[in-house]
DNA sequence: CCACGAGTTGACAATCGTTCTCAATTGATC
DNA sequence: GATCAATTGAGAACGATTGTCAACTCGTGG
């Protein structure tokens, strides 16, 4: 090619360190549950580290999509977050406390993607989530 | 026991047959997608069994409590329903035209309920979906 | 056939989580 | 220090869902 090369490389904008970002971040090290933007807001006000509630969603949304957190929709269809492990995953949540573990299952992930395939479907994911009592709260 | 023995039973209000009740579940038998209250409340208004929006809502819910429809959520927290049989399985959904196939698990419904009973956890219940690109869609 | 009471309905207001707007700030670079 | 795009935050705007409440409707009994 002579001049028309023009390469159409993702312009994805550089993210900026900024305090808010940090404090964020930091603010996500600090609890193992799932909560939601509001309460997270809430937590940095306390922490007196203030960080405007828009800025809460679209730094807890830039973690989402980089996999740096988890995502999960209470009953009425809240957005809940919480600091997760980077490799694929599923959880176990107490539906009383909230405490959650991690929990990982080949045998599941196989299951779905064949599942999938004998109905035709491709390029297959999954969402998948127990809910039970945890020993503390009974 | 002689006189004390006023036993507590939920006094569930009985569910009158009325021609909103009957429009919306036969709406529902005339899809086999997920599809908003919203989306629903249109389609009857275009079978010309007007139903107010708010019974729909209503409707809709009552139905989910009794196993009727299934519930899910978009990705954007919005709550989708669809007719489906009465018995516990999943769903395999197109993520292009939103062609859903109900599927069963065994296997994983015992996998969930022993790894939940490893962490300690009770009463167990989960939610799993699958997404794909349907056949059709590609 | 009519009165009666609890369940229902629907137009509209009110919630509430989330996103949008846009002027003021800030971080990186030269 | 000058420059410019990325970022922020206060508040408005949105949109799905729920609440309100007077009018309505289905049994039931008289
Ligand atoms: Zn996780
Ligand atoms: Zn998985
Ligand atoms: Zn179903
Ligand atoms: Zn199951």
């Amino acid at each position: 090619m002579t001049s028309t090369d023009a390469s159409p490389p993702p312009p994805n904008p550089p993210l900026r360190p900024t305090r808010q970002r940090r404090a964020v971040v930091e603010a996500m090290a600090s609890f193992a549950d799932f909560r939601s933007a509001q309460e997270i807001h809430e937590l940095l006000g306390q922490r007196g580290e203030a960080v405007g509630l828009a800025t809460v969603y679209r730094t807890l949304q830039r973690l989402a999509e980089a996999g740096e957190v988890d995502v999960l929709r209470t009953e009425d269809g809240e957005a809940i977050y919480r600091r997760c492990s980077d490799t694929h995953h599923h959880h176990l949540v107490c539906r009383a406390c909230g405490a959650t573990v991690e929990v990982e299952g080949p045998a599941v992930e196989r299951w779905t993607r064949s599942i999938a395939g004998e109905h035709g479907y491709a390029d297959v994911s999954h969402t998948l989530e127990i809910f039970g009592t945890c020993a503390a709260c009974r």
